[in-house]
DNA sequence: TTTTAACTTGAACAACTGCTCAAAATCAAC
DNA sequence: GTTGATTTTGAGCAGTTGTTCAAGTTAAAA
C-alpha cells in the first residue's frame, strides 16, 4: 500500500454543499471550492471526478442533513405529526438566516438546471421523490396513531405537504413575511388534521 | 440628426427574456444573447448598459406578458375567480412544454441570484409583490360579485394563492406528476371559495 | 532502509466570460 | 451631394472557467 488520504471525505463534501447550496451550481467555481474544501484541484478531480460530481454528492448530503433533522425533530416531539410541523417550522423559520440559502437545494438545483444537465436534475427530481415517500410514511403513521383522520390519503397528503413547503419557502424568499408565513404553515396543519 | 436604430426595441427583450427565462442569468452568456437577439455587442451594451441591464428588462418583460395574460382569460372568461383559475391552468398545465421553463422566471431569479446582487433580487421581489396585489384586488372583485364568500379575506388569499402557485408550478417540474397538480388547483379553489 | 503505490501539489491550458472601443456604415438635414 | 450626429461592427482585452498532469511528498510493506 502506500499514502493514506488526509482530508474527511465527508467534512469536505458537507463544506461543499454549503457553498453549492449558497451559489447554485452554476454560481460556484471551482476555485471558490478549492478554497472552501481547502484542497488542489488534482486531489478534488482525483475523489470526485469533476464538479457535477461533487455537486451530486453535495445534494445526497444535503439530502440525508434534512432526513436526519426530521428524525430528530419527530423524537423530540413525540409523534410523527407535531414532529413533521416542528420540523417544517425550524426549517422555514428557524434556520432561514443561519443557513446558507433559505430555499431548498434540491428545488434551487431543479430551478436552476436545464435539462441539458440529466444527470443532475434526475438526481435532485429522486432525492424530492424520495422526501415525498418519507412524508407519506409518516403521515401513514399519524394516521395509525389517530393523530390524522381515517379518512385522510397519505399519499395524496404527502405530495400536497411537499407544494406547501416548497412554496412557503421560496415565498417567504420573495416576501420576507415571516408571520404571514408562520400562519400558513399552522393553516396547513390545521387543514391536513380536517382531510 | 443621424442613423436611427434598426432594432425593435421590445422584441430584443423578448427574446432575451425567452433565453434568461429558459437558462437563467449565471446559465446564459453574452455571446448567447447575442446570437438569440442578432446584435453585436457593441449595439447590445450602448442599448442596456451590461448584461444586468437587460436582465433587468427581460423580468419586466416577463411580468407584464404574464399580467396581459391574465387579463386575458379573465376576459374570456366573464369573472374574476373563473378567469384566475383558467389562467393558472393555462400557466401551470398548457403551456408547461412551449415555455422556456415550467417554472415561474422570477421565482428562478430569486432563487438564483444572491443577496450580493441587490438590483435583481429586488427587481423580481418587487414584481412578484406586485403580481400578489393584483391577486388581491382581483379576489377583492370577485368578493364584491358574491364569487367569494363575504368572510374571505382578499389579501391573505392573494399570498395564498402566490404560495400555491409557486409551489404547484415547481412541484410539477420536480414530480413531472401533471394529474396530481391539476387536482390540486382544483383543490385550491375548492377551499378558496369555501373560505 | 529501500521500495512502491497512493496521494498532493500548483503551474499551465484552452476555452469562455463580460465588456470596450476605434473604425466603418448609415441616413436625416442642409 | 455633402455634412455630421448616431448606430453598427467585430477584433480584442483582461480576467475567469473547468480541468489536466508531471513532479514532488507521503507512509505502509518488504
Amino acid at each position: 500500500m502506500a499514502n493514506v488520504a488526509k482530508y474527511d471525505r465527508a467534512d469536505v463534501i458537507t463544506r461543499a454543499m454549503m457553498l453549492f447550496w449558497e451559489k447554485g451550481f452554476n454560481g460556484t467555481s471551482t476555485r471558490d471550492l478549492q478554497h472552501a474544501v481547502d484542497m488542489r484541484p488534482g486531489s478534488i478531480y482525483s475523489a470526485f471526478g469533476s464538479k457535477e460530481g461533487l455537486f451530486k454528492e453535495a445534494l445526497r448530503c444535503y439530502s440525508s442533513a434534512m432526513s436526519a433533522l426530521l428524525q430528530e425533530k419527530i423524537q423530540q416531539q413525540g409523534t410523527p405529526l407535531s414532529g413533521l410541523q416542528e420540523f417544517i417550522h425550524c426549517v422555514v423559520i428557524d434556520n432561514r438566516k443561519s443557513a446558507p440559502s433559505e430555499m431548498c437545494m434540491l428545488v434551487k438545483t431543479v430551478a436552476e438546471i436545464t435539462d441539458s444537465n440529466p444527470a443532475l436534475l434526475r438526481e435532485s427530481q429522486a432525492l424530492l421523490k424520495k422526501a415525498e415517500l418519507g412524508f407519506a410514511r409518516l403521515l401513514e403513521q399519524a394516521q395509525a396513531q389517530g393523530e390524522l383522520p381515517a379518512s385522510a390519503d397519505p399519499k395524496a397528503l404527502a405530495k400536497y405537504m411537499q407544494v406547501q413547503m416548497i412554496g412557503l419557502r421560496t415565498y417567504l424568499r420573495t416576501s420576507n413575511d415571516e408571520p404571514a408565513v408562520e400562519k400558513l404553515i399552522e393553516d396547513t396543519f390545521q387543514m391536513l388534521k380536517a382531510a
